[in-house]
DNA sequence: ACGAGTACCTGGCAGC
DNA sequence: TGCTGCCAGGTACTCG
């Protein structure tokens, strides 16, 4: 499901409801085959420590207590909701998906969901966000205007042969741009997604380092493209609006928003790709 | 180093 | 109503 603005605004969701900075009382994990085995030893480390901020870097969020963070990535289907333990006591059958269970000292519980696994869960020492191996690789944060610049991607993509669409997914150069905000930000750049990275111009990347900008922007301002509700305990709620402002991603084949041709789709990197073959060069 | 392809896993949906 | 096959918003790994 997310990308940056999904897992954005999951972050300031669990930020609001934990400013109370509650303390962890007890963590379960019902399943720690997941992606990344969740470490045996990560109940131990939480249990007693209050919950200080939430952050997130690239995909991933840490929830930080004073001693260390709580790493997580949500892959493709994972979630975080929060409940009150006193209504997941009641239930009779665990829901399969549910992973781990953290208790809070107020009542509530955090709860991470993720049906096909691709998500991790992990700690993270204090001071060592840069050597850990998930995050020590990442690339610039998309919105940090100092780092990303038109010059930083024309840079990063000298030479480079892959498609414009795969390398603006990459991790290690941009972080945060995933499969459906690819297709959105070259269509408004009217790049097409098939041009070699290293192919694109100066031009090119200003206005690719704008539309990202501004689509992530507007996508997190409309709470993302469709994420399920953490805070209510059913979870089918959708808060985020964001899909209703698509203008490529999943329309193959209807009419350009700007200029009626029909949407073209094709696999590109093994994911599907979405483009305007008249506006886009 | 790079690029292409595949694997991981479950659920939902279209088509028969 | 089944069944089958395909697709899904991410990332790490292998191989050439």
């Amino acid at each position: 499901m997310p990308e940056l603005p999904e897992v954005e605004s999951v972050r300031s969701g669990l930020e609001k409801l934990l400013a109370g900075r509650p303390v962890i009382k007890r963590v379960r994990l019902y399943r720690a085959d997941i992606r990344f085995p969740i470490p045996k030893s990560l109940p131990g480390h939480l249990a007693g420590e209050p919950i200080v901020s939430v952050r997130r870097r690239a995909k991933y969020l840490l929830i930080d207590t004073p001693k260390v963070s709580l790493l997580s990535h949500l892959g493709m289907t994972g979630s975080w909701r929060v409940e009150e333990a006193s209504v997941l006591r009641k239930i009779k059958k665990r829901d399969p998906h549910d992973h781990c269970t953290i208790e809070l000292d107020n009542g509530q519980c955090l709860v991470f969901r993720d049906p096909r696994r691709f998500g991790m869960i992990d700690l993270v020492e204090k001071n060592a966000e840069h050597t850990h191996p998930r995050l020590k690789s990442l690339g610039v944060e998309p919105l940090d205007e100092r780092l990303f610049t038109p010059e930083y991607l024309f840079q990063a993509s000298h030479r480079r042969k892959i498609a414009v669409k795969v390398f603006l997914m990459d991790q290690k150069i941009v972080v945060g741009v995933g499969n459906i905000y690819a297709s959105e930000v070259l269509f408004r750049a009217g790049v097409r997604p098939t041009r070699a990275a290293g192919k694109i111009t100066r031009d090119e990347a200003v206005r690719i380092v704008d539309e990202i900008r501004v689509v992530l922007r507007e996508a997190i301002k409309a709470g993302g493209s469709s994420i399920r509700d953490f805070h209510s305990v059913g979870g089918a709620n959708e808060v985020g609006s964001f899909q209703n402002a698509h203008h490529v991603y999943g329309k193959a084949g209807r009419a350009c928003p700007k200029c009626g041709a029909l949407i073209r789709t094709r696999m590109l990197g093994g994911r599907s790709t979405f483009w305007c073959p008249a506006c886009q060069k």
